[in-house]
DNA sequence: TATGAATGAGTGTTCATTCAT
DNA sequence: CATGAATGAACACTCATTCAT
């Protein structure tokens, strides 16, 4: 990959994090990156297929992620409760602006690339938590349905830190994912 | 409110459910509203107004619901049911398009008065899942925890609903909520 | 004239005079009226004809003051003076917003009743100008050339204190004035 | 200048010149200009944006003609002679359009990069008329007030011809200034 | 006479994309 | 590989005016 492309890309993550996906125009987007608008088309044939490169890049990153911490010698339950401290940290950091997938789903037509690449990346998310929730219980069966609610109570604290830009959301959601895992509920 | 004037709230109403806020266009509006340009902007002083009455309204309609299981004379356990029922036949009837409140919020700035309005609509409903709980338990802190943990898992179930196209993530939530208020787990 | 209309006529007025004929909207115009759209146009069968009221008004009031002026039992030098002095306390207090005829004659195309009217009228200041000066010099023929000198210097100095939002070109306009009418030059 | 933005430039020029900036709206342009409206909006940030290159440019061709004035060997009553020549042509050739800053300033609001253009302008047109009047007599103080009086002649001179669509008020504010030089009275 | 509701044609501006070099 | 220039279609919004009651 080039070294412009790159900077298009780095320039875009960082835009597309901050304000969403259709609320960063090309024009904004080649100004900041330094390359002139015809230099940007003949790296990403669009705008959408930019976004479809930028998501690529953001899950895989998220996938090494989560296959280091399925792979750490962390006790289980402790791989559970930092999960929820780096999302902390992260919505922090960026102003509380959610889960990127999510966000750039409600942004685009149904029958869409993009669309595909948020879903698919979605089942790996559900993976991963069934895979932790297997390291922490036997019976394969229970393990899918813990690691389920940990999903959605993880989803559901990104989103709603998001809406009420507070870090609350978080806290909330990893004790009570605690307390699913069997831990002894933290005050 | 003047029969025009509902219309198009109406159909507002549709077009920001089904595509979200800003990916629909005050042209394709008025088309299908069946008024002329100038007629809308005589009910709306704008397309944010609109969607601050659209969002009023759905608010309205979320609360007398919400306010109306509360006092219901079912068992606290079953209104918990009830509630992931309902959205699973919402979402199946509106092609899963999530929560109205939380995908508008990620298409608008964060000075707004949209904005603003999520921020108070989702307070609101975090108080519904608390005064829920409280019904469950006694101790007014613990109810507290639980209630934000179901409005976290109500949450995450809806927007991963959206994400995958399908329904599994409300059937998981549910019973994950039934777990931790404290019911025999379901099959 | 209805109360009404008078009502509608004084808003016009007061608008167009501080902001300018387009650059006032009917909207506007109605609303700070206090009356029906449809009602303003009961009254007044375009906005055009609006102005046409409002300038013919306007032209009427200086008619009568020029008259006025005219017969009064004042020097004639004086009144030339005078002249200068009532437009200066004007310009001070509407802002500095200038000839309400020519600024309107701005805004309008040219085969049309405004600029008719515009024509009128300023062919009446001129006629106003001269007999002034006929008052000062007997040889109408000089009364002629100088009573056009002077309509122009009052021009000028209205036009030019506009521009610059500052009284200086009526005081400068004044004392040229006086120096063409043959008064010994002030300091 | 590319050569498309001069042509963008020159029909503005025209049209504004004819009938006014407000009253040229962007459409019209583009379309007597050939150009589609986002290439417009390459070259001009905004409507008012080309006015201000539109008048700044008049202002340097105008001071360019000044400065020559100033700087020719004719006796100083015979430029100031031309100079009312002068703009009688370019009355004549426009159809009586008068003053493009003085027309501009009353179609916009008062805090506006336009009117700052229009105060600054007429500021350096009035320099001239002083440094004009310095020429003809050696004490600065009378020179001043000769100055701003044939700087308001001309300027009544320009706009009561364009309200009267007729040159007699150039002839007669050329008459004028040259009695107020000093001059023997022209016929 | 007075009005609330509706309108067609326009405003200035921005969008993502393509072309010729 | 990179660019400056150009574009059609859409954007949200406002204009002066008219209609039905």
């Amino acid at each position: 990959m080039s070294e412009t492309k790159l900077r298009i890309l780095d320039t875009a993550s960082q835009l597309f994090t901050e304000r969403g996906y259709e609320m960063v125009g090309i024009n904004e987007l080649i100004e900041k990156s330094g390359v002139a608008k015809a230099t940007f088309y003949q790296h990403f044939r669009s705008k959408e297929k930019l976004c479809v490169e930028w998501l690529k890049q953001e899950a895989m990153e998220s996938q090494q992620a989560a296959r280091a911490l399925l792979d750490s010698p962390l006790p289980p339950i402790q791989k559970v409760a930092q999960k929820f401290d780096r999302v902390r940290d992260y919505l922090r950091s960026s102003e509380f602006r959610g889960c990127a997938f999510s966000n750039t789903a409600t942004a685009v037509t149904d029958d869409n690339e993009v669309r595909q690449l948020v879903t698919d990346y979605k089942a790996g998310v559900r993976l991963f938590w069934q895979a932790l929730a297997l390291q922490l219980r036997l019976d394969p069966s229970a393990a899918r349905a813990l690691g389920d609610a940990l999903f959605l109570l993880f989803s559901g604290a990104v989103t709603e830190a998001q809406n009420a830009k507070a870090i609350w959301p978080v806290e909330s959601a990893k004790a009570a994912a605690l307390v699913l895992c069997g831990a002894p509920a933290a005050s």
